[in-house]
Parts: C-alpha cells; structure tokens; sequence
DNA sequence: TAGTTTGTACAGAATAAACTGTACGTAAAA
DNA sequence: TTTTACGTACAGTTTATTCTGTACAAACTA
C-alpha cells in the first residue's frame, strides 16, 4: 500500500516542524532529516532515511554528519547490527537553544574583537578631523556587539 | 586616488559589521548595504549606493526595498533634491531585535498552530494503537514551540 | 508641450548551493 | 584468504539564487 496512515500524518508534522527547525539556520534537508529521526521510535540507519526521505545515500551520509557536529544527533551502537545507526538527541529544547546560541555569540563575538582591533588602530593614528563621524559610528557598532553578547548570555542561563 | 583612508577604514568596518547583519537573516548584499548606510553621514541616492558598493542600481533598488519593509531603512525627503535618499534607521539594537524576534516567533507560531490542528486531528480519530508514540513525539514538538514562544517574549519585554 | 531623469519590472546570464552516481578504502563475514 | 557490505570522497549535474541590462512608466524640467 506504500503510504500508511501513519507515514501520512508523520509526513503532516515534518512538514510543520522541518520549518521551525530549519529558523535554526539548518538547511532544509537538514531539517527534514531531523524531524524525521526525532519522529521515529528506533535508531536508523542510512539506508532507512534515504528510503524514507527519498534523497541519495551520500546526501544521508553528509547530512548526518553536520547533525552530528551540531550535536543534534547521535550515533548509537546495537550489538549484531552491522550498519550505522544514529537517534535524534532528544532534550529538544535545550539542544537547540544551546548549539544555536553558542554559534550565534561565537560569531558575534569574533566579529566585536575585529571591530575593536579597528577602534584601537584608528585611535592611534593622528587625530584625523575626516574620521570622527566615523569614529563615532564604530562606537556605536560595538555597543550593539556588546549589548547582544550580554542580550543572549542572559536567555541562556537558566 | 580612488580610495582614501577614510574609504579604507569603512572597508574594513563594514566587512566585519555585515557578518554580524547576515545573522539576522538578511543577504550578504542586504547587510552590505545596511552597513553602509548606517556609517554615511548624510542619506545617500541609489546612484550613490551603486557607485560604492559596484553593484548595478537595479540590485540596489530591490535591496533597498527589502530593507524598508524590515523597517531597517528610512525613505527621506529633502528639498531641492530629486532623487530618492535613504538613511539608516539608527536605533541599531532595538530596531534589529524588534524586527527579527517579531519575524521568529510569528513564523514559530504559525508552525505551532499547524501542529495542535493535526493534534486534534489525530485525537478525533479513533485510538489507534500504533499512533501512540506519535502523539507523544507530537506532544513534545507542541512543548518546545511553547516554550520558544515564551523565552523569546521573555527577551523582547525590558 | 517635448525632453530628461528616476525608479523598477522583467528576462536572461552568472554564480552558488544542493544533490547524485561512481569508485574506492575499510571492516566485517565466510 | 577471498568475498561482501558499508560509508564517504569526489566530480559532475541539476536546481535555486543573485545579479545585470534593457525597456518602460511616472515624475520632473523647461
């Protein structure tokens, strides 16, 4: 029959939670292949995803893998099965927030360090008249780094 | 000379500061273009914006436009000048969280709706043994979007 | 009025991203 | 050992995105 009620209504809501989950900054296949795992009651294997998902072997390999490195998927080991086989990481929430905010205040935060380096090299020049607009617009762009930084520190400490 | 001193320190602010920008969802040419306009002086015309960053006036029209509608970007009028001019808007943070956060949660809300409809769904039909790890899956899905919704509220309110 | 100039719609070109199939190294099975 | 199966590197293809030039409507100028 190819297409069970239950496939139906498992498609239903990976459609919906593949969106939420792709805010994440994940790509869409990404997504979906999370939903997928976080829906299912057993480890996978490759082999399964690509059935049920219907992309190529390698696209499941490579796409697991960046899961993996995001920490939203873990691979499992089950005696007497030869094959990979990887679960969604299921503390949802917390594994979301924390990977995403981690990343978000990394970046942020090396692009603040690179700011102030500039901040610091225009500072030792000679007073140039030309660069106080500018000068003051930088201030204000490192305010808003540092005012992020500690805007996300917040929310993540709980 | 082409590029004085000034134009090289902006350089060197921009391509750090739109990093940051491109986090919140906009295009790299977007955020290229935002930060521009936050560090001019004085509202600039599209031609302005064309020359500066060597990209057709077309593409400078429809980013602009995308900038408007994020409420990043505001139309001015002076007198005497016939051209359309464009300034940052420059309540940097505020402005940023406000349109980003709002965009989020509308969208996470919308998917959380979607997701108590096929809940619903799901309970009005007869109870199907082989649902019920789905419905529990399901249950938790609805939980984290409840909560996101709640956190990022939380966030936005100060 | 006619003649310019400005902003944008649209179609096609250039660029980037996603995806697949083959081919191969490695590890388990026989 | 040989044979079989698994996962991934890599190159090429397909698909989507970004960007540009032309063309034109609307607004201004004289």
């Amino acid at each position: 029959m190819g297409t069970t009620k239950k496939e139906l209504i498992m498609q239903e809501i990976m459609i919906e939670f593949s969106k939420t989950v792709e805010m994440f900054g994940l790509t869409p296949l990404e997504a979906r292949l999370f939903s997928f795992l976080y829906l299912s009651e057993k480890p996978l294997t490759l082999d399964d995803m690509s059935d049920a998902l219907g992309k190529s072997k390698t696209s499941m390999s490579t796409n697991i893998r960046s899961l993996l490195e995001l920490n939203l998927v873990t691979r499992v080991w089950k005696k007497g099965v030869r094959k990979d086989l990887y679960e969604a990481n299921s503390q949802l929430f917390k594994a979301f927030m924390n990977f995403y905010l981690k990343n978000w205040i990394d970046q942020a935060n090396q692009q603040k360090n690179s700011l102030e380096e500039i901040e610091k090299n225009i500072k030792r020049a000679k007073n140039n008249e030309e660069l106080t607009a500018l000068k003051e617009g930088l201030k204000h762009i490192i305010g808003f780094h540092r005012q992020l930084e500690e805007t996300y520190k917040e929310l993540n400490q709980d």
